[in-house]
DNA sequence: AGTGCCAACTGGTCTATACCAAATGATTCA
DNA sequence: TGAATCATTTGGTATAGACCAGTTGGCACT
């Protein structure tokens, strides 16, 4: 009786065990990024569990960055985090093409809205104001890390949805409208994906991600851009380099 | 058969059902921060489904940082959220104690350790230096809200250990051993919370935080500290001011 | 008034089962 | 060759029970 004997002496849950043991798996580099995982009915079996005792080992997996879910097609292991400069105000997507990231650009939604209260105080307009407002979903190998929705002033960048979005924003303003992002503000959060996103994500509701909003301004000082981004947690990490403020 | 009905006309999860009638509860302000929710059993009853189920919207929320488990003792409202500003050079705790934020500080630990590889690399010392390690726990209103290590050159700061680390280290660095920070990097990354961590939280294992490496750099652009700190991911956010590189 | 104990909570874990819908893959038919 | 079909497998949701171990509050005894 194997089972009871591993009771008498390990009292830490079952399930994290076979959390655990799963996870060595993954980390001794076993099995390759994006390699499906055993199914939950399949865990159960292997170690003689229940399904629903199963099914917490791997969602542990998920948690703990290791693994993510594609709904009814499986659980597979996790590529290592992109790391993403928050200090410097190039793009996501500039600076992933230049250290030779593989990255898709796909456009969800493209349209005009009229400024909210929160979007008018950031962008220093009136409430109603037409923004061109504009989601995109970014993959790497063909796997979605984050949706970023961009809201800028319209009138300012009348023709900008004609252009061809699946590429850096920021190149396209700096190119075609002489406007070069200088300054920004950013904050980070982790929260809850909506529903919506983590379909997007390709990722079970009720995980949490990571949402980076960003203020974008000109060499003026003037606010022309607002990003706002939600991140699968788990592949990201964001790296700043910061300084004592010389004025105090 | 107000069951039947609801069903046919809303194919939402049950449990997503539940969670959204207690969020309203909370984010209408019908429950005050700290205020303990419904229990489990009493969640079921009420909604008439499986204990499991009402688990589950419970945990939802959690999710979402809208509430926050004492394990055993019940689940309760969250506060609001805590901004940090990683791009000033000042602690957290000479921040917010600037701003009114009631703050507490426990140690957990302080001792002497030896710097292995990444600590070496990032202090700049040889693998083996002695340095000061020390464990803190930050509470606010007296719940926890992050754990943060530090970690010193022994030789650079020989007394540290003596004073009062219930208190902004910076300030103290400062006060006694002239050495002030001057620039520094951060890394942001959300990732799941280890066993012992999640007890000094107070929460349940398998939950993401945010997890913040700094490297802190004196005048002369010696690293002098590393801090890595494990956030509550739902009572927190972190801002950043970024700028362009002028150099390029 | 204090103390210690016990019963009634709480969440944490787990089993065994069930049905659904999406995805997959093999088979069959045109 | 190509398209439609169907059984299998997958994760998602849900039920109804069970036992355990901290927490709490009241009650009885000092």
């Amino acid at each position: 009786m194997p089972d009871v004997a591993v009771k008498l002496f390990d009292d830490t849950p079952r399930f994290r065990q076979i959390f655990e043991a799963l996870r060595e798996e993954i980390t001794n580099g076993n099995l390759a990024k994006h390699t499906a995982l055993p199914s939950e009915r399949v865990v159960a079996e292997a170690y003689n569990v229940s399904r629903m005792t199963a099914r917490r080992a791997l969602e542990t997996l998920e948690a703990e960055g290791l693994s993510y879910s594609q709904g009814r097609k499986g659980r597979f292991v996790s590529p290592p985090r992109l790391t993403y400069d928050i200090s410097q105000m190039v793009s996501f997507a500039a600076d992933a093409q230049a250290s030779g990231v593989d990255l898709q650009i796909e456009v969800i939604k493209a349209e005009q809205q009229n400024a909210d209260a929160k979007l008018a105080r950031d962008l220093l307009v009136q409430i109603g104001e037409p923004l061109h407002a504009y989601t995109r979903l970014f993959k790497n190998d063909g796997h979605a890390i984050f949706i970023e929705t961009e809201f800028v002033i319209a009138a300012r960048f009348p023709d900008l949805l004609s252009y061809d979005l699946r590429q850096s924003t920021t190149q396209l303003l700096g190119e075609h409208f002489d406007t070069r992002a200088h300054t920004g503000d950013v904050v980070i959060r982790m929260r809850g994906v909506r529903v919506d996103e983590a379909k997007l994500l390709g990722l079970s509701a009720n995980t949490a991600g990571i949402e980076l909003e960003q203020v974008i301004r000109d060499t003026a000082g003037v606010p022309f851009c607002i990003g706002r981004q939600i991140w699968r947690g788990e592949l990201a990490e964001f790296s700043a380099r910061t300084m004592v403020n010389p004025e105090g």
